[in-house]
RNA sequence: GUCCCCAUCGUCUAGCCAGGUCCAGGACACCGGCCUUUCACGCCGGCGACACGGGUUCGAAUCCCGUUGGGGACGCCA
C-alpha cells in the first residue's frame, strides 16, 4: 500500500545526523524540511543519531547537534535513538538474509577490493567489487565481511518526490557491505532496518542520496518490507557552487546564533532555500508549518545568500517583542564588557535601535552608549562637534531640558529650532553636537527619542560632561 | 572515467506539469532619488536572466532531442 494515499498510515519523517561534526546550514535545511512535512501533515518527526562509525562519531557532536536543534525549534516526537545501540539488531537482520541466501560472507581482504577499485578507476572503468566471494558459499571468518547480493539483471525505478522518476541499471549496482568485518553495520544497512523499525513514511534527505536510493530499495524488498516514499532535495552550495563545506566560512548552525541571528530568521532563510509560496519572502514558523509541501521545493541546488540572512534577519528582529530581545541581549553585551545596566533603559532604546540593526550583535552595539554610565566618545565625533561653539550650544539645550524636562518632544524640538534659527543654522546645528554628548557618537535614534529613553538626569549629566569637553 | 541529477537576473526564486494574458514577475545585493536633526527604516525609480542548437506548433521560458556547463555519487563514511 502506498503510504502517500489517503487511507495510508501516518506520515513519519526523520531525520538522522551522524554525529561526526556540528549541525550544519545542509543538515539543518534537511531537518527542517522533514519537521515542516510532518507537522504540515499532523505527523510525527523522529530524530535519530546515526553513529555507526565508532571512530568518527563523538558525544559532544550529539550534545551540539541535539542544542542546535532546540534553539531552531525543532522539536522531535521520538529519540533520540542511537544506532550505537542497536548492533544486535542489524546483526541479525544481516545474518537472517545471509540465511535466505539474500547476502552472503566475503573474505576479500578489504586492501585487495581497494586496489582493485583504484585500478578500475585509473583504467577508467566503474569500481565495482567484481564478486569473488558472491557464489562460494562461504561462512563467517575473521575479517570477513556480509555484503547483499544485488539483482545483476534489471532495474530499480522509484519516484522521486522532488525529482520525479529515477531509474538505475542493476548493472550499475555492486555488492555493498551491509555488515563490517569488526560485525557493526554499515549505513545502508542500518538505515534501512531503522527506516522500516520506525514505520517511516516518507525520507526527505539531500540529493546526495540518490544513487544509494535504488540499493535500499533493493535492501528493503529483500527485507520484505515496503520501502518508504523519498524526497531528495537539491544541495545547498557555497558561493563557487560546490557543496558546501566548512571552507565557506561560517556553516555551523550554532554559529549563527553566535552571530547574532533568530533562530525564525535561519528557518526563514533555509526554508526559502529550495522551496517557494509564490513570491512570499518573508514567513513565520507557523506559516511554514501551514503551507509547506514537497511539490513546491525546486529542483535545483541553491547557492546559500549571508545578505538574505542579514535582510530577513532584521525583518524578524523589528517584529520581536522587545522584552524577548532584551532577554537574548546579555551574551552580547557581555562580549563588549557590559556586564551591568538599566533594563528599563534598554527595553526603551530597543523600539529605536531595531531599525538600524541586522542581528544581535549590532543591537548591542547600538544599545551601548545608553547603559554605559558615561557613552564612550568617538574622538573624531568629538573633535567636530564638541569644541566652543558646541559647548555655548550644549549649555542652551542644557537650560532646555532643566526648564522642559525630556518628556515633551514638541516642546523640545520648537526649542531646538528656535536656537537653530537664532544661529542662522539649522537643526543639525543644534542637534549634532547634542547627540555626540549624548551617544558619543554621530548616529542614533532621533535625538529626542534619545533623550525619552535616557531620562532627564542622565541628559543633563552627559551635557555637563560634554560641555566641559568642548570647552577643552 | 561511469552512473544519476540539475540548468530563468550576481544570488534566492515565480512562471513550466495543463504552450499564447511574459519584449518574463517578486526578493536580496547594487545604483539613483524622496523623506530627514545624524544613521537607519520606509517609499519611488534604475540596472539585471529564460545556457546554446535543433525539433514539434499558428505560437515555446514552458513540450521533445542533442550540445555545453554545473553538481552529486561511485568506501568495511554517512
Amino acid at each position: 500500500m502506498n503510504p502517500a494515499a489517503d487511507n495510508s498510515p501516518k506520515v513519519r519523517t526523520r531525520f538522522p545526523p551522524s554525529p561526526t561534526g556540528a549541525l550544519h546550514l545542509g543538515g539543518a535545511r534537511t531537518a527542517l524540511f522533514n519537521w515542516l512535512f510532518a507537522r504540515h501533515h499532523g505527523g510525527e518527526f523522529v530524530l535519530r543519531l546515526e553513529d555507526t562509525d565508532r571512530e568518527r562519531s563523538k558525544d559532544e557532536h550529539v550534545t551540539s547537534i541535539l542544542e542546535a536543534m532546540e534553539w531552531l525549534g525543532l522539536n522531535w516526537d521520538e529519540g533520540p535513538f542511537y544506532q550505537s545501540k542497536r548492533f544486535d539488531r542489524y546483526r541479525a537482520e544481516a545474518l537472517r538474509l545471509v540465511a535466505e541466501g539474500k547476502a552472503y560472507w566475503c573474505h576479500c581482504p578489504a586492501e585487495l577490493v581497494q586496489q582493485k577499485r583504484e585500478a578500475a578507476l585509473a583504467r577508467g572503468d566503474k569500481p565495482q567489487y567484481d564478486g569473488t566471494c558472491r557464489d562460494l558459499g562461504l561462512g563467517p571468518a575473521p575479517g570477513a565481511v556480509i555484503r547483499f547480493r544485488g539483482p545483476r539483471v534489471g532495474a530499480t525505478v522509484f519516484n522521486d518526490l522532488v525529482k520525479g522518476p529515477i531509474s538505475f541499471d542493476h548493472a550499475e549496482l555492486d555488492d555493498l557491505v551491509i555488515l563490517r568485518s569488526d560485525g557493526s553495520p554499515t549505513y545502508h544497512l542500518a538505515v534501512v532496518v531503522d527506516d522500516v523499525d520506525m514505520a517511516i513514511s516518507h525520507v526527505i534527505r539531500g540529493d546526495d542520496h540518490v544513487n544509494n536510493t535504488p540499493r535500499q530499495i533493493l535492501l528493503y524488498q529483500a527485507l520484505g518490507a515496503m520501502p518508504p516514499l523519498f524526497a531528495h532535495v537539491p544541495m545547498i552550495l557555497g558561493g563557487d557552487k560546490a557543496k558546501l563545506s566548512k571552507r565557506h566560512g561560517a556553516t555551523a548552525v550554532v554559529a549563527y546564533r553566535e552571530m547574532g541571528y533568530l533562530p525564525e530568521a535561519l528557518i526563514n532563510a533555509l526554508a526559502r532555500l529550495g522551496w517557494s509560496h509564490g513570491d512570499q519572502e518573508v514567513f513565520s514558523v507557523a506559516e511554514l508549518v501551514e503551507h509547506f509541501g514537497l511539490e513546491a521545493v525546486g529542483k535545483g541546488a541553491a547557492v546559500f545568500d549571508a545578505d538574505r540572512l542579514a535582510h530577513l534577519n532584521h525583518h524578524h528582529l523589528q517584529h520581536a517583542a522587545p522584552e524577548r530581545l532584551a532577554a537574548l541581549l546579555p551574551p552580547f553585551l557581555a562580549a563588549r564588557g557590559i556586564t551591568a545596566w538599566d533594563n528599563e533603559v534598554l527595553l526603551k532604546a530597543i523600539p529605536h535601535l531595531v531599525a538600524r540593526t541586522p542581528t544581535l550583535r549590532e543591537l548591542a552595539d547600538w544599545a551601548e552608549p545608553y547603559l554605559l554610565d558615561e557613552p564612550v566618545m568617538d574622538q573624531a565625533a568629538q573633535t567636530k562637534f564638541l569644541n566652543p561653539a558646541g559647548a555655548a550650544v550644549l549649555k542652551r539645550v542644557a537650560d532646555m531640558v532643566t526648564a522642559k524636562g525630556v518628556e515633551d518632544s514638541p516642546a523640545l524640538e520648537e526649542g531646538f529650532r528656535e536656537l537653530a534659527a537664532e544661529l542662522g543654522a539649522k537643526l543639525g546645528a543644534v542637534a549634532q553636537p547634542t547627540r555626540v554628548a549624548l551617544t558619543g557618537r554621530t548616529a542614533s535614534p532621533g535625538i529626542f527619542e534619545v533623550m525619552g529613553f535616557l531620562g532627564r538626569e542622565r541628559v543633563l549629566k552627559r551635557l555637563e560632561h560634554a560641555r566641559r569637553l568642548a570647552q577643552g
